[in-house]
DNA sequence: TGATTGTTTATAAACAAGCCT
DNA sequence: CGAGGCTTGTTTATAAACAAT
């Protein structure tokens, strides 16, 4: 009955799979974080050659950022950050990140309903990304706020994706990965212990536990290395992957298991205790009863659901600096789970069978948000304005986030209306809607924000980011097939819906959380001698070392919040995302709209004021937002397909190649 | 690095501090809960003799049931559930329970301004005890719906304490406990590995872990005895002894060292990373910052603010069974923490210079909810009716939970609007309005409730059952004083108050819990060996022993909701309570109602329907509700203090000696 | 740098309700 | 059908990883 030294390696929270590879520069820098406007650009925090950054010809103060696949999108987004605070109020405040791919931004649409085709060749994903400030900033002493600036970037989706179509996900999908399905599947061979939910000391010191972490040899099995996902996140995976969006809880431990075999094989049989305690924690899955009340479905709110499935997250494997044979797993490869068709590979798609699956849980300062990607072509800017340190990719998982064959953004964007402060919250941490960049001093700032760190202030049931989604957004192209045929799969039910107008549930949101990456946040825990061989990653490093997803949400319509209007068209969007509701303004809002939220799957704009911001947002992108939430909570794939690795890494690539635009 | 056998004694979820007493009559009813009429008056849910039922005077289908304090309130409400369903729709829905105590309904507001006084004489805590059906039976198949009848019970509070006013906290009761102070206290004695929050492994074999679970005596270290209150109970204990009711993470921590001196002394460091969790986790802490930003303060969402504090549940020692002295500690008892001045104590308080601390973990089926009380004279019932099992009384505090001083209740009862019902679930689990009272048939039943259990669904922010206080109700004699004192105290941020209006949050409730008490509940965990010999609870026992706190709401104005009209003027309290929004309505309200909800510490009524309520609630009590929501949350006290718990257990009292209504 | 404060995720477990054998 | 076992749900407790200051 001793207490457990330390917490078993499977009940351990989970390590990044992606050890921090970036170079350990310590202290290179004399003047520290007070003189910040001078460290941006010369600290560890630089950019490779190959980054190309260029003011955006229509959006005000905002440039385009290109990088390629294998640039540690995590350091671009830290020295943007960094430079967005340098430039200070007048610099730019957003960035559009274009991460590889030739296609150009015409060919957004046309690569509707090619489930069975992966790597479609061309598909350029243009990722906006925005300086952002730190919400909670009083108007009453703006001058001595400290304003961090967070970048925001746009991510350019497929129409497909971006329509947030069931039927893009598990049954395509499970074609698209070679067959695989939810209920058809043999039971896997080894799997010790079934049953038996809770561990009752059934421990035998002889057998230690099958957790297989960092094998000795570097490779990890892919079939019982656990996935970098949340168990939220499976959860969305496994409940968009069906049609109409529902699924009982054992159906869920099946789709898990089948696509993560670590949970059949290796994981103690706590994890469903975890499902379901995910399940009941968080608002955004709420459960459904059948007609006869028999079966109970678990669904996600349709407000919150960003139709998170794996597919997007899943890519082909692809080593960029490990030298093993393409069938070789490298490193930090996640399990693939299932084996891909060959003949559905198109041949842009590394020789690689296998894919990665694109990690969640690793925590960026970025997520996506809805925002307007320029049609008219953009200046190109010397890649040495932001030199950007390539991290030495020690661990390819770190590089395949970036990397990859054509997947996408297919995440929803999550709502960005304000949620009406509360009492004194929104005295203590109002929305700043400015757009000044202060070198934010690191000591005797009177942050009248506040917020030390983000802060649902509990609008409500608003737990995760959502979609906000125009209902003719985008791209008109395919969405409306899909939407109809997803429409069909779901239960119409025409309940009058007595609901909504939840009442006096002000509070507003989290504080937004900056992007420092080189900072050097002290663990709380003592850092003392790790036991574990197996942990790789330098202790002192926090710091992430990818980005490929993040919480998303569109811009709030100015003509949705009357009330507020930001100085710039998207500084306005600080407002964090958890606990937003869908209406923007308080009550005014809610008195003149009182049509009831669609009852969609995914998260889009509602009726209100959809049809204003859908023709707006026809041309609009996302936005990436670094005012982090927990990015294991949204997705976004930024891979390229046009250009191979090497390339990339080798930097000997241009730009026009894929953005013509640019050139 | 094997995982741990099981979790250190610790680590284990806190066993509940009153092993099951019930006798485990097994099975000696023959016919199971499908004949459940003939089997409620006859099972093991007896009451025993000294029972009182009576008719109500002028509520509809209520009755007023007076039980002793030693009775097992738990095994009475479970009798009366049996009863309610057993009499079908047309019987009796509602209870008012009176457990013990001399006062006649007149007595209610004589007993202002003693927190002083402790065990003070003659306070009569009337409870009313209501049935309660099921959420989520929709109207279209009411004929099989499975109605679970849920008690209502209503407490009649002492004005003052239902006014919820913060004075009536920590500094009186510092003063009523015997001076203690937040701040000025000494550092207790034994204090082992001050610091190092984390663990790290620093666990030596050699000296087991200070956890002080059951002595082999029986007699446990009140000092180092866990608190049987949970991290969310006791936060707000500490944030609501403050007359600002805001507290710094700090504060917190040493309030609650000094009240339960178990963290100071023997408490592993990482309890306080559980407050930070739990601050974090629970949407009803918020946290503020000061004008300059540099402090930050927890608050509790006032309309979440059921203005628990410790003093509600602190209460003298009575050990009713145990012989042992009254200094003695007795088996159960939990830790007393401070010394209660002698001279301070009335003299009807036992002689014990300890106090009780009344459990908040354990979890019964009943909560409180206000409910008019009769002033006319009740119709005195046969004890016989109800026979109810009186509990073997093995642990003190069992007993101790509907005994003791003249504690009573101050929970502010939680709102009962219901929230707005979302898409589907408003199908699937809409509220039941109807008082049909079905026997439950085990099996074939088509419970289109669906709601195997409850969920929030997520209707904001409401996370706690919110206190419903009209302005001026219950009692207006010492409230406006108190409540004008303590708002004096609070930050009078006149801001304008953008809030609310929080949008298309429908999503209903949690579907009530029916209190079958009886009921043989399987643990999830195979009820292997267990290695703990400390647990002297038998394993297969589920059911709760005590009941003497629960949530608190107030009934809904019918006012409030015009869409929604109960059969009876209680039924339509099955709302559950957690996440409603204090509307009622869902659009309507909000619509009508757009003054911001008053900046309240407590939540009371919200002014829109205020008046009508206030007029009503004059007479009001609480009335406590089956409807279980796992009851650490709310806190009742219905000891007596008129009478020995001698007499009590012996039967041998007269109802009219302390309701002479009831004679 | 280190400590404090906050936010999240992971696990284990207690316990309830209800299904199923 | 009835008791016990298993499944499903809900909460609380702990530990820990990280972030921000
Ligand atoms: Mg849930
Ligand atoms: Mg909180």
């Amino acid at each position: 009955m001793k207490e457990s030294p330390r917490r078993p390696l499977i009940l351990k929270r989970r390590k990044l799979p992606f050890p921090k590879s970036e170079p350990e520069v310590p202290h290179d820098e004399p003047d520290g974080p007070r003189s910040k406007d001078t460290a941006a650009l010369s600290g560890s925090q630089c950019f490779p050659n190959n980054i190309r950054i260029m003011d955006h010809p229509s959006l005000p103060d905002t440039q385009v950022v290109v990088i390629p696949k294998t640039a540690d999108l995590q350091s671009v987004l830290g020295a943007l950050t960094a430079k967005g605070k340098e430039c200070g109020p007048e610099g730019p405040t957003k960035f559009i990140l274009l991460s590889g791919g030739s296609g150009s931004l015409e060919d957004w649409s046309d690569t509707l309903g090619m489930p069975t085709s992966e790597g479609e060749s061309s598909s350029g994903n243009p990722l906006a990304f925005s300086t952002k400030r730190e919400e909670g900033i009083p108007q009453r002493d703006l001058k001595e706020c400290r304003v961090d600036a967070k970048p925001l970037v746009t991510v350019k989706p497929l129409s497909k994706e971006l329509d947030c179509s069931p039927l893009d996900d598990s049954l395509t999908n499970i074609q698209w990965l070679g067959g695989m399905t939810t209920d058809g599947l043999a039971p896997n061979p080894g799997k010790r212990d079934e049953g038996k939910e809770s561990q009752e000391s059934c421990q035998q010191p002889l057998q230690p536990p099958r957790v297989c972490e960092e094998r000795p040899g570097g490779i990890k099995d892919p079939q019982s290395e656990r996935p970098p996902y949340s168990y939220m996140a499976m959860i969305q995976f496994a409940i968009n992957s069906k049609k109409n969006r529902k699924m009982t809880l054992k159906e869920i431990y099946t789709w898990i298991e089948d696509h993560f075999t670590y949970f059949r094989n290796v994981a103690k049989p706590g994890w469903k205790n975890s499902i379901r305690h995910n399940l009941s924690l968080h608002d955004m899955f709420i459960r459904e009863t059948s007609q006869d009340g028999k079966i109970s479905y678990w669904t996600i709110r349709p407000e919150a659901n960003r139709c998170l499935t794996l597919d997007q997250v899943y890519k082909p494997v692809v080593d960029v600096t490990a030298s093993s044979s393409p069938q070789t797993v490298p490193v930090c490869e996640q399990q693939p789970m299932k084996r891909v068709v060959p003949e559905l590979k198109k041949a842009i798609v590394p020789s690689t069978t296998e894919r990665k699956i694109k990690p969640l849980l690793p925590r960026t300062d970025s997520y996506l948000v809805p925002i307007q990607l320029p049609l008219a072509p953009s200046i190109f800017l010397p890649s040495a304005q932001l030199p950007l340190v390539s991290p030495p990719q020690n661990c390819s998982s770190s590089a395949a986030s970036i990397q990859g064959g054509g997947k996408r953004v297919r995440i929803a964007p999550k709502v960005l209306q304000r949620a009406p402060l509360h009492t004194d919250a929104l005295k203590k941490e109002p929305l700043d809607v400015a757009l000044s960049h202060e070198p934010r001093p690191s000591h005797h700032r009177k942050d009248a924000s506040g917020s030390r760190r983000k802060q649902r202030l509990a609008p409500p049931s608003r737990e995760e980011p959502v979609l906000l989604f125009p209902e003719s957004s985008l791209f008109d192209s395919g969405l409306a097939s899909d939407l109809s045929t997803f429409q069909d799969t779901q239960d119409t039910d025409a309940e009058p819906k007595t609901d909504s107008g939840s009442p006096g549930r002000e509070h507003a949101f989290k504080t937004p959380i900056k992007s420092s990456h080189p900072a050097s946040s002290t663990p709380s825990k003592p850092p003392a001698a790790l036991p574990e061989p197996w942990r790789l990653t330098p202790l002192g490093k926090q710091g992430q070392s990818v980005l490929d997803f993040s919480p998303i949400r569109t811009p709030r319509d100015p003509a949705l919040t009357p009330q507020r209007h930001s100085h710039t068209p998207f500084s306005f969007n600080s407002t964090p995302f958890k606990d937003l509701p869908l209406f923007s303004s308080p009550r005014e809002l809610l008195a003149s709209a009182r049509s009831p939220p669609p009852a969609r799957s995914c998260s889009r704009e509602l009726q209100v004021g959809g049809a204003a911001l859908a023709n707006r947002s026809l041309t609009e992108g996302l936005i990436l937002d670094t005012m982090n939430d927990s990015l294991s909570k949204i997705l976004v794939d930024i891979s390229f397909s046009g250009l191979d690795d090497e390339d990339l890494a080798m930097g000997n690539i241009s730009w026009s190649q894929f953005i013509p635009e640019l050139k």
